[in-house]
DNA sequence: GCCGGGGCTAATACTCCG
DNA sequence: GCCACGGAGTATTAGCCC
């Protein structure tokens, strides 16, 4: 089973705030008019406007003028969210949160007990809507595949149940793009080839396929043909952590750029921290204009969850990358190539302990009073950022 | 003319090493 | 000593998702 909240951050703002109701509101950015931002969510009412999330809030507000235009609040999502999510636990004890606003069930084997999916989906969608206020859509299928490209079908509060069988008849008529992972540039390249359809899709031949898009032109084959083996995965360690921002104006003060990275990455290895994970890898991201993004990354001789070590390496990534030239649009900090910690025995292990100590310490005053608490000097702290990553992270440790 | 933030996988290129 | 070849690891980008 695939559960979607309709419109979720939309419909959470109205329902804390009852005069919304009923009227086109749009959610994203930090509320500053004029800012750059995305649309996060849009009601239902402010899409016949032609709204749509991932859009330019500029756009946004020259398609409807009139809609109320509302700052994204995480922490308002995620306690939604949760209580969600307190419902969904007692009707799968196997569950893959994907969002905030969308997870998978597993309800394999559970008939006797739970009654006909279709009949319990019914239940859970009058019970998230009783005691949440808040819509959902859900499809039923044998994979998640399947399930999910129904959820989609007939939002807002659909309910789509396809029968073991009629997997590939349920895709066939549909076009490309409801398809998950075919996204512009994969539908495109198959329009190309004259492929309109999910089932004209799933009609080429298995060598096309792969000629096509490689490795991953046979997966996409038996998506098509609603062949999906992935199990319901419940989540396990994250394998790259990043924070990043979009500066308001472009920036060609280097030592604000610099500042603002070494800031998002003390997010980042706090958060490493918190999991409990050891990084290799170091990764530095600038976005100039027009929009051209860049990567760099270094890695590291071990895996190290300390401050200062991995700090010294976006520095260092830092000083052969900025040179003050070209106006900076965006930065951000990150790690990857993740490891469970194991104690590091270093040489310098008095003066690494007590750094490694000073971590901890920080941590902790940043847990109990806040992230803006106290930080590095060479950091400034930023303020509105998202923590989606975080929000699911949250979710899992009370929840379950 | 506009494009946020966080995460994932895959493709590709390159380097080092045996 | 030189070369071809391939594997492993690393670096960067593209595309996709919410």
């Amino acid at each position: 089973m695939h559960v979607d909240l309709d419109a979720f951050y939309a419909s959470v703002e109205q329902l804390r705030h009852p005069e919304l109701s009923g009227k086109p509101v749009i959610v994203g950015g930090a509320g500053i008019p004029g800012e750059r931002g995305v649309v996060a969510a849009a009601s239902y009412e402010a899409r016949p406007f032609g709204v749509r999330s991932a859009m330019p809030l500029s756009r946004a507000r020259r398609l409807c003028p009139n809609a109320i235009f509302v700052p994204c609040d995480f922490k308002a999502y995620r306690e939604a969210s949760k209580s969600v999510f307190t419902i969904l636990d007692r009707y799968s004890p196997v569950i893959e949160p994907i969002a905030l606003d969308e997870a998978y069930l597993d309800l394999t084997g559970q008939e006797a007990l739970m009654g006909e999916p279709e009949s319990v989906a019914v239940r859970l969608r009058d019970e998230v809507k009783a005691r949440c206020g808040l819509d959902l859509s859900i499809g039923v299928a044998s994979c998640k595949l399947v399930a999910k490209v129904a959820s989609e079908l007939r939002k807002p509060r659909g309910l789509v149940v396809v029968q073991p069988g009629h997997e590939a008849a349920f895709l066939a008529a549909l076009p490309l793009a409801r398809l998950p992972g075919c996204g512009p540039a994969t539908a495109l390249r198959l329009e190309r080839v004259g492929v309109r359809t999910i089932g004209e899709l799933a009609a080429l031949p298995d060598p096309l396929l792969g000629e096509l898009f490689g490795q991953y032109g046979r997966v996409l084959g038996a998506h098509a043909r609603g062949v999906d083996p992935s199990p319901v995965l419940p989540p396990g360690d994250p394998k790259s952590i990043s924070r990043e921002v979009t500066f308001d104006h472009d920036q060609t003060n280097v030592a604000k750029v610099r500042s603002t990275a070494l800031g998002l990455l003390q997010d980042v290895t706090q958060s490493l921290r918190a999991h409990g994970l050891s990084a290799r890898t170091v990764v530095l991201k600038v976005r100039y204009q027009p929009f051209d993004t860049q990567s760099r990354q270094a890695t590291l001789p071990y895996p190290t969850d300390r401050d200062d070590q991995i700090a010294a390496a976006l520095r260092h990534l830092l000083e052969t990358q900025l040179d003050g030239s070209r106006p900076i649009r965006l930065i951000g900090a990150g790690v990857s190539n993740l490891e469970p910690c194991a104690t590091q025995l270093s040489l310098l292990e008095g003066r690494s302990s007590r750094l490694a100590q000073l971590d901890e310490r920080l941590d902790e005053l940043r847990d109990r009073y806040g992230d803006h608490v106290i930080a590095r000097g060479a950091a400034a702290r930023i303020h509105q950022k998202d923590m989606r990553r975080d929000d699911l992270d949250a979710l899992r440790e009370t929840g379950r």
